[in-house]
DNA sequence: TTGACACATGCCGATATGGGTATATATTGA
DNA sequence: TCAATATATACCCATATCGGCATGTGTCAA
């Protein structure tokens, strides 16, 4: 069998840490594929097929201007990822790192 | 060039759907790789290499016990991925989602 | 219409991936 | 010591990935 397809979901998307580079340089302003290119000093073709896997998993949504694009962050298809992290949100929580912290005090004074 | 090494982080680790059934199965208790495959219904081989990933990546730890290895998740590799998502957070939040509320009802209306 | 720009795609090479089968390694019990 | 059990590894296959180069496609301006 063979390999499972990865650039099909958020999670797979924002894997690559290029594409997250990427996420947050739109996730303020609106900006061309040039601009991302200049920003993070890429690859014209590179930008263009990572914009592309974020486009067909909805983290970005485009809008032609002229003979720019223009792309920009949608949030939104992050939730599933925030959702699923957050069920795990306590096990790190403040009232828990205060019991480590304690722990650690503890650890501390013994030695 | 090649490319990108995809098993070094918690988010690539995450973007496998299998692995994140397995954390989800390993956050209440603890358990051998052998309660893993039969609950996911995986090859053992294929659970070893999974859990294998997890460890290195720091989402799971391991305990010995005669000759069963005990694995159970670890959520604080999971923070990264909180963090970096959670700044999007406030772009769905309530606030947000009842303003494009209004913006469907408004486009509603027009048609 | 033609040329310049902005972007998307096709193709290739090197490599990493996930699954499967077979085998090594370690621990327990007889 | 030897068989059985529990995991980990090695190896192979089919395929997906990322990056780079070359080229296609669409738009503007003269």
């Amino acid at each position: 069998m063979a390999r499972a397809a990865t650039t099909a979901d958020a999670f797979n998307a924002v894997a690559e840490p290029l594409r997250r580079d990427i996420l947050d340089a739109l996730a303020d302003a609106e900006r061309s594929v040039g601009e991302v290119v200049d920003l993070l000093g890429l690859g014209q073709p590179q930008a263009s097929k990572h914009l592309r896997v974020l486009r067909e998993v909805g983290l970005v949504d485009v809008r032609d201007e002229g003979r720019r694009r223009l792309y920009r962050t949608n949030a939104h298809a992050l939730r599933p990822i925030h959702e699923w992290v957050s069920r795990y949100e306590e096990q790190w929580n403040e009232r828990f790192d205060a019991v480590d912290t304690v722990l650690e005090e503890l650890k501390e004074s013994e030695s």
